[in-house]
DNA sequence: ACAGTGTACTTTGTGTTATAAAGTTATTTG
DNA sequence: CAAATAACTTTATAACACAAAGTACACTGT
């Protein structure tokens, strides 16, 4: 953990990525949970891609994956867990430091001579 | 491009890296240009790792890379190029719109299946 | 009944890449 | 002049995102 002002750390990894960024986001405002199937809609992934993207949220603690079947078909529901929503949390006000500082002031520099 | 509403495709994969977000946000924040040194400080990296990513982002035209010597000493001198403002500037909308979706009131699920 | 198609996933393989370690080049210092 | 320091760059490796292929089961037509 630094002190540096742009290093960001708090930025973790396992929810720095797009598609588990959209996956969680799903998930904390899906509060009850959401579906296999409806994950892959909400966050336009392909199967492959979702099924690992959730291993790796769930193998952090992050989501809870239950499996059951519904008319006779598997079905794969996921939610948030209570660590998933405090990581999310704490990622998202990084997020808002961020923008913060992408709004700040530039200081406006005289333009170098282009010769 | 998908309409999916948590696919968050406008996530540039350049920028999307935790390093180069930092890179990117010390040089808009300093659009006078920062050198090599003081990149390395402000986001807390290697020399390996800073020399590589500020690469990544002159290579898709984000930054401009200025390479000259001050006291018999190489300064590297990197600044933000328009493209990468712009580039930038979509990008921190994006995480803007991340903020908003994950403080909006949760929100019923998208109908199950029901028998 | 059994081939063919569809659904809901999981596993594997591959290519990209972030990062650490080592290397380069030049300068200053004891 | 040898060793240390500075400012980088290059290489090697380990991680991993994604696509493609695979699995398992159910349904449908013939």
């Amino acid at each position: 953990m630094s002190t540096s002002k742009f290093s960001y750390d708090g930025l973790d990894k396992v929810i720095h990525e797009r598609a588990r960024l959209g996956i969680l986001t799903s998930l904390v405002t899906h509060h009850q949970g959401l579906t296999f199937v409806q994950l892959k809609k909400l966050c336009d992934l392909t199967d492959g891609n979702l099924s690992r993207h959730i291993k790796v949220l769930s193998e952090a603690g992050f989501v809870l994956i239950e499996k059951s079947f519904v008319d006779n078909r598997p079905q794969t529901f996921c939610r948030v867990t209570e660590a998933g929503q405090s990581a999310f949390a704490t990622y998202i006000e990084v997020l808002e430091t961020i923008v913060k500082d992408a709004s700040s002031l530039p200081v406006a520099s005289p333009q170098l001579k282009t010769t």
